[in-house]
DNA sequence: ATAAACCCTCGACAATACTCTAGGGCAACT
DNA sequence: AGTTGCCCTAGAGTATTGTCGAGGGTTTAT
C-alpha cells in the first residue's frame, strides 16, 4: 500500500508544499514515482519523514538533515557517521534546552514583580531610577509622557 | 555613565548590526541620543535589553517583544497585560520545550539502533524492509547502489 | 589639522524555510 | 467527452532576522 502526497501530507503534518521542497532539496530521495511521474510514499517513506522531523523539529537545519539522508542512502556502512552526526545534534538540543531554561529564569523574574501585590509601586519605582539615570548622564528622557 | 553602541554589543552579546535593526523595529525606544544623534546606552537600557535577549532567546518574534516594549514604555498601568503577555510566553516556551523533548525521543531511538553492536546488521535489515516495501508495490528502488 | 577610529542613516543583500501561482498532465466519474 | 480533483515542475513571492556597504559626520590622539 502507498500514499499519494496528500496523504502522506495528512500523516506527516507537514503541507505538500513543504514535502515537494523537502524533495527538492534532497531531503526525500527514498521517495519513488509511478509511471505518471507521481510520487508514492510507502510506511517506510513516512517512518523517515518522521525522523526528519524529529530533526527538524529539533532545530536542525534543512543542510544538515540533508547530510545525514545521504548517509542512510550511502548504506549500513555510514553508521558510523550518522551516529556521529546524531550525537552530536543531541547534544546540540540538550544545550539550547538549557539556554532556553536560563533566558526563562530572566522572564520569571520579570513575571514575579508582575504578580507582586505591589506591582504598580515596583514598576514606577523601576520606571523612576531609569528617568533618573537618563537625567543624571543629560539625555533626553524617553519615558516623558508628551 | 553610559556606553557607546560598540560597548553595549559588547555587554550585550549583541552585534552593533544587530542593535540597530532592534532600535529600527522599536525595540529600543528607551535609548537616549547625544547631541550628535549617537546613542548612548544607560545601565538601565542594558537591563531592559538584557530582558529582551531573554524573549528573543526563547523564541518571541520581534513583533511580539515590541508589544511588550510599548507596554513598558506605555507606564505602570500596563502591568497586567505584561503579565499576560509573559505568562502566555511562558507556556509557550515550555509547551515547546516538552515538543522537542518528544521530538529528541525519536532521535534518541534512532540513536540507540546506531549505537547497538549489531547496528550494522540491524540497519541492513533496515534497509532490506525498504527495498522490499518498494518491490512490492512495483516501484523503483531509490536505494538501489548504481 | 589630520589620521584613525568611531558614530549615523538608508537601503541593498543574504540566508532560511517555506508558500503559492501558472501552466499543464492524469485519473475517475458521469 | 466533459468536469472535477488530483498530480507535476519551475519559478516567483513572502516572512523573518539579520548583515553589510556607501556616503557622510564626530571624536580623539598626535
Amino acid at each position: 500500500m502507498t500514499y499519494t502526497i496528500k496523504q502522506a501530507a495528512e500523516k506527516s503534518g507537514l503541507s505538500i508544499y513543504t514535502l515537494r521542497f523537502y524533495d527538492k532539496e534532497g531531503l526525500l530521495p527514498f521517495v519513488a514515482r509511478n509511471q505518471s511521474g507521481y510520487r508514492e510514499f510507502t510506511d517506510g517513506d513516512l517512518n523517515l519523514i518522521h525522523t526528519i522531523c524529529c530533526l527538524k523539529n529539533t532545530g536542525m537545519k534543512i543542510s544538515a538533515i540533508r547530510t545525514y539522508i545521504d548517509d542512510v542512502m550511502a548504506g549500513p556502512q555510514t553508521v558510523d557517521h550518522r551516529r556521529e552526526l546524531l550525537t552530536a545534534h543531541r547534544d546540540a538540543v540538550l544545550e539550547n534546552q538549557r539556554q532556553v531554561a536560563e533566558n526563562l529564569k530572566g522572564i520569571d523574574f520579570k513575571l514575579a514583580l508582575y504578580e507582586d501585590p505591589n506591582a504598580l509601586a515596583l514598576v514606577q519605582a523601576e520606571r523612576d531610577l531609569a528617568e533618573q539615570e537618563k537625567r543624571a548622564n543629560h539625555l533626553e528622557n524617553p519615558y516623558a509622557v508628551h
